[in-house]
DNA sequence: CTGAAAGCGCTTACAG
DNA sequence: CTGAAAGCGCTTACAG
């Protein structure tokens, strides 16, 4: 590719600068090992002097490989998956691979023909974190027969190598820290209602059993609603539930964009956080530690999952034919204490870099 | 590429099994127009009953083109490039080629590597963003042979095509929103001292021209720097402002972050906005429509940016010879009035979806 | 440690 | 409207 552009140097150009064969160019760029100095000198001063590159496209030909994965999430618009994305690449590029975008919106349609793309031709793998697909899509994802990682809870047994967060435990520590602060009535924001996997549902369990582990009796009234995990929608369901009066003294926001909403209501209505209500998050994005007061949240070990899947897919792609079973990998997680469930007690926050 | 895992099912196989030449699968496939229907059909067949699927780099490797263009930014964690980032997939998308992302850091030195790096060979094209880079790159960036489009106005007169916000206008008409609003005391955030070029120093400079256009004296002591255009920075920033006590009835956030941050400080201390102070951001990130109050900010015609952008790259990319002259394009904007300004007279946001 | 040669799967003048 | 054939630039057994 790109011949035109930099004149057609070639393998055999090199080669003939350098009084060898081409298998002795390919092995120079290639890193093979058992190469006399002096031959290797030679060829990289020839590809120095003619301003050879790699054609890609001629090696992926030969290799049947592009060097490229694929990674779709919902929208780079959305924090988490902008972050998420951050990190994949980044963790992609110290493996020697590069990254390609999708973006499928969360719509089911968009989400299914990821698979079945074209795009996936480009790619040599997937790592696919998908929102709107359930259980009833496991047949669709059973039939796809390349390399693919799929990050998130929605597809539990599904026949692909998945890494997720730890959900339920991570949940449970949040709330396990309101509870160890001396909280009682304990509101949640962005349940769903009648969800049996998927995020909310999990993170939810998590609430309810750190409830039980402390003899903290449940009520269905703090739960609520919020469909969009989004600041508007943290935003609504705290003002629904401060309007309800319920004695409230925390809020876990199963997201860090609800518990920003949450935030946001209580500042307008001058609610003391945390003195009157502390408020707790989940992802950890960048935004948390800048907000005012910096928001508790969960870090849910991005880097770790973003740096387990690449490698996994690697991994399957490295050996197309093994029967390698597939795996389940859980990252680890933290509870991030700051100001908004220890006030002023919470650790100073490192200076932004710069 | 990938014949391994699909059976390695060639255009020979499907010319075979359709009983033509591979001459006329490749126009089937292509879309070339004058093929007789039943051949048509026949191969339409054959491609189907076989699960055929073009090797992409096989054709690129013929066509020398990757159809692969690069998007060089500093992160996806910065809101702005995130949301930029989902333009250019969204408008690349529309046009058939795909993006690969490069996060530079705004590292001098990564974005410098970005122009020679190896990623390059995997694309035809590079949509480019550079914030360290200044007037002294020039000489490196003419050195570049291979279809660019630089963003931002780091850089301008540069031997390339450029694509850039209307910086001075749209900081005039942000400040003229205030001014009409009966604001005479408008501090500014994120002035960078010294700065030429770049969009501090040309917001500022907008900023400028409202005032003296409308006999308003411009007061130093109003310019509040800030280095990074963080929500952090921007709470700085406003913090020290509101303790010289300057007589503030407005402020203007060179970027969103910037006008976020201040917003929180406002509210901490219990400023009413806009009542005692109106606030004013640039960018229009998804955020602003979200915040409490909502932000009143420029849309700077990211959508248009990004479209333009790809729309000349890829004209430059179709014409590798053409001696066509460097473009500079400037995007439209709008200010969008929002309640940190108008307050209850703010229009109602549209309900996000869902 | 190195060479000569086949072939990866396409596209595209060149004929017809 | 279609076919036979060259060649894009590499990698890799196979020899030596």
């Amino acid at each position: 590719m790109n011949g035109r552009r930099t004149g057609t140097v070639t393998m055999h150009d090199v080669a003939a600068r350098a009084g060898v064969s081409i298998k002795t160019v390919s092995n120079v760029v290639n890193g093979y090992p058992y190469i006399r100095a002096t031959t290797r000198e030679k060829v990289e001063s020839a590809i120095a002097e003619l301003g050879y590159h790699v054609n890609v496209s001629a090696r992926n030909l030969r290799r049947g490989r592009t060097g490229l994965i694929g990674l779709a999430v919902p929208e780079l618009s959305l924090p988490y998956f902008a972050e998420l994305a951050d990190s994949v690449i980044r963790a992609a590029e110290a493996r020697g691979v590069t990254v390609l975008i999708e973006q499928t919106g969360s719509v089911r349609e968009r989400e299914l023909e990821v698979l079945a793309g074209q795009r996936r031709m480009f790619t040599d793998g997937l790592i696919y974190s998908p929102l709107a697909l359930g259980p009833d899509d496991v047949d669709r994802l059973a039939a796809v027969d390349y390399p693919m990682v799929l990050l998130g809870e929605r597809i539990f047994g599904g026949p692909a190598d998945h890494v997720t967060m730890s959900n339920v435990e991570a949940a449970r520590a949040a709330t396990q820290h309101l509870l160890d602060l001396g909280r009682r009535r304990i509101a949640v924001i962005g349940a769903h209602a009648g969800e049996t996997v998927g995020s909310a549902a999990l993170r939810l369990q998590g609430y309810r059993e750190a409830l039980e582990a402390n003899g903290v009796p449940f009520d269905p009234a703090l739960v609520g609603e919020a469909g969009l995990w989004h600041r508007a929608t943290g935003a609504e369901t705290m003002a629904r539930l401060l309007d309800a009066d319920l004695g409230i003294d925390a809020v876990f926001g199963l997201n860090d964009a609800l518990a920003l909403g949450a935030l946001h209501v209580l500042h307008a209505r001058r609610v003391d956080v945390p003195g009157q209500i502390a408020v707790m998050g989940f992802d950890d994005i960048d935004e948390t530690a800048y907000s005012s007061p910096t928001l508790s949240t969960v870090h849910p070990g991005r880097e770790q999952i973003a740096r387990t899947a690449v490698d996994l897919l690697l991994a399957r792609i490295d050996e197309p034919g093994a029967d390698r079973p597939y795996q389940q990998v859980v990252a680890d997680f933290s509870v991030v204490a700051r100001e908004s469930t220890l006030g002023d007690q919470a650790p100073a926050e490192p200076t932004p870099a710069g």
